[in-house]
DNA sequence: CATGAATGAGGTTTCATTCAT
DNA sequence: GATGAATGAAACCTCATTCAT
């Protein structure tokens, strides 16, 4: 549990307290589950006072759903720099695939985040406001890619973008989230590069070998 | 959190003690995860004393570990039955998807107790001597399913068994163990009768998709 | 704050453990108030471990529901002692000052209870069930004693009960309940001997002054 | 818990700020008493900053002194002004009581004080310097009422003013201070418009009926 | 005169675990 | 085997107060 410590020698400004607390409440949320969290080391990771968090967040479970927001609108925006519309089908689908397996490598706490909500049964996700408009764009993009490669002849019909959302991003983040239960049955390492390799690959041709013609 | 009633209304025995205890416990670690599970609940449930829990199972970890083995031994188990392999190899994939689907939907204790181990890193797991052993026969089944289809100039060649085993699990689970979060996201209940309908069939239309030449 | 000594030198059995915290938390909640009040000594002074207060009791609250209860039991108790309605008229008003005056000399807690009670708005007192029965005796007691009086041409007619014994209590407990700010104002010591006596004289004479034809 | 607003649009003057600070404690420690009594809450009531309140009145305790000064001023000047010792002396017992019972009717927050401050056993009030002059007139004006009363020969002889001011105070205080032990117990709201009547009626009979020969 | 940010101490409550029978 | 009573540690959260501007 390291102690983060600010990029610039300065000493941080007030609004920066919030953002130091959000991002220690992340990487605590994310190592520990929301009942596994705690406050306290919340706190010493921000290298803040414990009663500041609850000064700018009310409770625990508040927190935790700004640290869930967050992490979803940083996805959503990765995902609109895309451009999925603006290229080639195939290659947009490849390329679909490739940003979710990459941004989940790179961002596990979102997958941990993730798994905790659905153990909350997603009761904090249900009281934001914004977080369904989020998604619709990045629906409708996939949406746009599936109706311009079938009028092209490239792909089936009747697919259905929400449908293959969910798969694309099934066979990327079960295999992570999962990993360590993974690993352990099948008795060898599921993120060794070559394996990392494979599995991409896999993904690759498995969605395309559905989608294509 | 209902007690657990006994069917007969003799004294149970000892090792009933036992199993009434495990099956309290799967169903609170199952609805509260690791950390939020209560031994106090579990013993409720259970309608039994606490320190009982202590006497069988030495602590909450160990207690945890039980359930996890066993939850697998009986998916495995139920795996086992299904002969893949001595029916025809595309019916044998739409039945391990038919079956790893309903599977998941009948036994949800079975996902949300392998969320909490992968929260875990599988520190439990890790500690299971039988545990790596009940796969194997499962993949290898699969194996010999693609071989076979292969042969009959139906399959593709070079799909990996534990890549497609792992997608098929992901597709599945995923689905289901992101339930909440999913349907808050897309704001329309992903568990209703048609909804499932539909998944299974995108399920099947997507890898068959894939493995048919 | 001492601790409560058992009286037996014998360990205390299992429900001793109830009464002493009982008792504890009767004298802490009337030396501080409710808020004022701290688990913590109460834990002290009962020589127990904090814990088990949430273990008899489940919160500070309804601890503090259970003292003010058996508060009101006791006192409704030792009135009912009393037997006002066999004695003659006169000497039964002049007794129930009497009476009163020395209880709640003799109770300081139980004046101390009833102002942390009225600050909380009765919301304890309120959700008690067997509340209001204890107190409907005592009335009927008075009300037979003035009826009494009255046929014997002792007492004016239409002397509503409950107001007379609001009255009384009134003049006793506020003299006591208040004492602390009467002295100060006063500049005197309203509770030495002298001042006692001088003010349940008064007491008696004003409600028989009243009572009396 | 309503904001105070200033009365005049533009920005408070010092001397108001110290005002608006001054009434939001009367109201929060009115409603919460002393240790319940939150300064947040305080400052939020002003529409003010906390860190003012320390600025204007220290501590906590300081605050609720000038708050329990202020509140003994007022209703001391308020007495003042009755003028007891030019009227018939009958109709001054009765002034008297009318204006108490009324006064406290009106000033709820002035019998929650008193109450706090008892409980603190008047530890504020003993430091205040200027308090207890303020009482005295009031004795002097009663005991000059009970002298004229005595001269005209209506009154008893004997009566103590102190003992029958306080007794005055009781029957007025108690049944309002303790209104909601004394609602819930009795099983009826003894503040309706008709119970009140009926108190005042009593508490005037109950006096005159103990004064006059 | 005024304020947003920050804090140390301590509040109630919860927890896994053990004791004693 | 089984149980009610008991506990130390630590959880979340609150409070009056102060800092820095």
């Amino acid at each position: 549990m390291k102690k983060i410590k600010s990029l610039n020698t300065e000493p941080e400004t007030k609004a920066d307290s919030r953002r130091v607390i959000l991002l220690a409440a992340q990487q605590e949320f994310a190592a520990h589950g929301l009942s596994g969290a705690r406050v306290d080391s919340i706190a010493e990771r921000a290298g803040l006072n414990k009663r500041l968090i609850y000064y700018y967040f009310n409770s625990k479970d508040q927190l935790f759903l700004e640290v869930l927001e967050q992490a979803y609108s940083e996805i959503r925006a990765a995902e609109q720099v895309l451009n999925l519309d603006q290229i080639d089908p195939i290659q947009a689908i490849r390329q679909l695939i490739t940003f979710t397996w990459d941004y989940y490598l790179e961002h596990p706490e979102f997958i941990s985040l993730l798994n905790s909500e659905n153990q909350s049964e997603a009761t904090h996700l249900k009281k934001s406001k914004h977080i369904r408009e989020l998604t619709s764009p990045l629906i409708q993009m996939l949406g746009s890619v599936l109706l311009k490669g079938q009028e092209k002849g490239l792909f089936r019909s009747g697919i259905d973008p929400i449908q293959l959302y969910i798969s694309i991003a099934s066979i990327c983040y079960f295999y992570l989230s999962n990993n360590h239960t993974l690993s352990t049955i099948f008795g060898k390492n599921l993120l060794s590069p070559k394996a990392k390799v494979q599995r991409l690959s896999h993904m690759i041709d498995l969605i395309l070998g559905y989608v294509l013609l």
